[in-house]
DNA sequence: CGCGCTTCCGTAAACGTTTACGACGCTACA
DNA sequence: TGTAGCGTCGTAAACGTTTACGGAAGCGCG
């Protein structure tokens, strides 16, 4: 005798009645639900999940999909740590687990969330790196699958998502430089087809454009997003015969390569060229100089996505009346000195 | 009409069939299996994983626990990312999926494992992070839940697990620096209870006793493990009034912190104070002066935890004969400038 | 022709829960 | 006293799948 059952028996009461003393419904006395709720700790007891699920058709699990592979992905792991304790502190409200899918590199995303969704492990899904144009969404809406996508994409559609204020942070970036003197600006944008490149270079060019700037494509460099790339993104720089003096990053380790590129050339961020680096990190805030980049709350991000999936389940719907949340997450900006200002 | 019914009823056949069929069963014939499988691709049809799993007690996917909170694990960037995508390698073979568990910072972590082994998510586990006295492992024995765990602990039992070369890595770094002319040789470790500390201590003494220098209690620096434990460690080392004149770290992203603060006081790695990092990552190979630190394959590191944990399962035992895997994995040593060697 | 063996397939039970439904005993009130 | 209503609980069906079991058909062989 295992699970429900031998509680029942040891309560000497039907599987029915320690099902619905569990489940806090009302058609229970204080009594039973007392002691069941003794048994069931005292015993150890934890409902199998396997059979709520087959019952009642949703796993109170929800998943979150993330891409290995580093320069695809445009996001460290402690990005994710920060943004899962966050989601986890809503869905602990209504004991919703997380778990963390993440996708082999050498599975297509689509085919891979396909599989997860087929398979029916969880109720709802948190996709991160959005690609320009990106099928998880068309997949995800067909399904009738609840959903949230932490970054845009051109898709069309009214899906949720929140997204980096990409944007915001290429036109501050911008505004700094240019009052500070500079004129001839670059920007590092990846080199695959994320979003988040898109969003960040029309930020960019419209900055420029309120400025008067002219813009100049071949200031526009394109890097993959990783160390490396940051410092391939050197190597490029210092290779123009007429070079920029100052640039914006998109990409939070960018910054690292590129100081060790200027190193190697006896230049140095901030004198020799003004760096503003994308969002601050435990890595940032020790390098020498100090980098110049935007902050933002990790676990508040988690908290908003978590909120704004909730808001998209008809389960859990009244206690999030936020509608389909498309939403630009702030960014505020840490001055430093790898801008010279 | 849903699920395998429909199936079968569009190609009428008893469901049985249709199961048999998809499940490689012997005993369908060899046009029906083919019939079967043309229509459950072309209809989409993915088996119900509650469904599976309630029938068969098991659920075709395997956990890996992971801490969120940095200074807690350990570990950082990209480790996970890396050692993911080498398990996923080893379960794809077995239509097993990967699911992390991020177990929040505001819940016991024997308590987040123990909700998690009563849901029946997973059937088996990786558990990381691995504390002096872990009780996870304790419970994972008593529930008799295949695991395996990164990292020692020392918890007695008979338990698989995988550990990092703490030990050899301490050893070849005293080595290393005593060769250079270095005696006074300081040790960076955890300030917690985390278990890697005790082994890296152990590998430090025992060094030390092998070249014939005296063990001093005040060379052991305590520290998070953090950038800013780094940052910290270095105030520490500046603080004292006999300097050490080099140190090992024991965890990768320390000596961030510590090159900042040397920065600080116009010091510098490598001609001011030896240091010898711990892994090889993505930051420290753009650090400048360049890190000396243990390199090791994330992937492959993956690879042998899935085999090592198939092989304590008896369903995939026979195609893993490994016994219970207890094991050291190798770092290989990569020469920088951090250590003026 | 009878028998056994093989190949293929249908039937139905089982996994552990939740929940609709109905039953029972009690109180309150006409 | 009859009955409506309420609080509490037991019964049994249902979720989608796998699998033990048995049956039917075909074949070979004595």
């Amino acid at each position: 005798m295992k699970g429900i059952r031998r509680l029942a028996q040891e309560l000497n009461i039907s599987i029915g009645t320690v099902s619905r003393a569990l489940n806090g419904r009302a058609d229970v006395s204080d009594e039973t639900r007392q002691r069941v709720l003794e048994a069931a700790t005292a015993m150890g007891y934890v409902p199998n999940q396997a059979g709520r699920s087959l019952r009642q058709g949703s796993t109170n699990a929800i998943g979150f999909m993330i891409e290995l592979g580093a320069d695809i992905n445009g996001n460290s792991d402690t990005f994710f740590m920060g943004v899962f304790d966050g989601v986890q502190s809503v869905l602990a409200r209504h004991h919703l687990d997380l778990v963390a899918l993440p996708c082999p590199t050498d599975e297509n995303p689509t085919a891979y969330l396909q599989r997860m969704i087929g398979r029916r492990l969880v109720d709802g899904l948190i996709i991160s790196a959005t690609h320009r144009k990106d099928p998880r969404i068309d997949l995800l809406s067909k399904a009738r699958i609840p959903f949230i996508a932490l970054g845009r994409s051109q898709t069309p559609g009214d899906y949720p998502w929140i997204d980096l204020d990409f944007d915001g942070v290429a036109r501050r970036g911008i505004d700094r430089l240019v009052s500070a003197g500079h004129s001839r600006i670059a920007a590092a944008v990846p080199s695959n087809d994320i979003n988040l490149g898109f969003v960040f270079l029309d930020g960019y060019k419209a900055a420029l454009k309120r400025h008067g700037l002219p813009y100049d494509p071949s200031l526009v460099m394109r890097v993959p997003s990783s160390e490396l790339g940051g410092y391939q993104l050197g190597h490029d720089i210092l290779a123009m015969e007429n070079r920029p003096t100052a640039i914006i990053l998109n990409y939070e380790l960018l910054a690292l390569g590129l100081y060790r590129q200027l190193a190697e050339a006896g230049l140095q961020a901030g004198r020799d060229l003004a760096i503003i680096g994308f969002r601050e990190n435990p890595v940032s805030r020790f390098m020498s100089p100090r980098l110049t980049c935007f902050r933002l709350s990790l676990r508040d991000l988690g908290i908003a996505l978590g909120e704004s999936l909730l808001a998209s389940m008809p389960t859990y719907a009244d206690a999030y009346p936020l509608g389909t949340v498309q939403r630009v997450w702030p960014m505020e900006l840490v001055p430093g000195e790898s801008d010279g200002i």
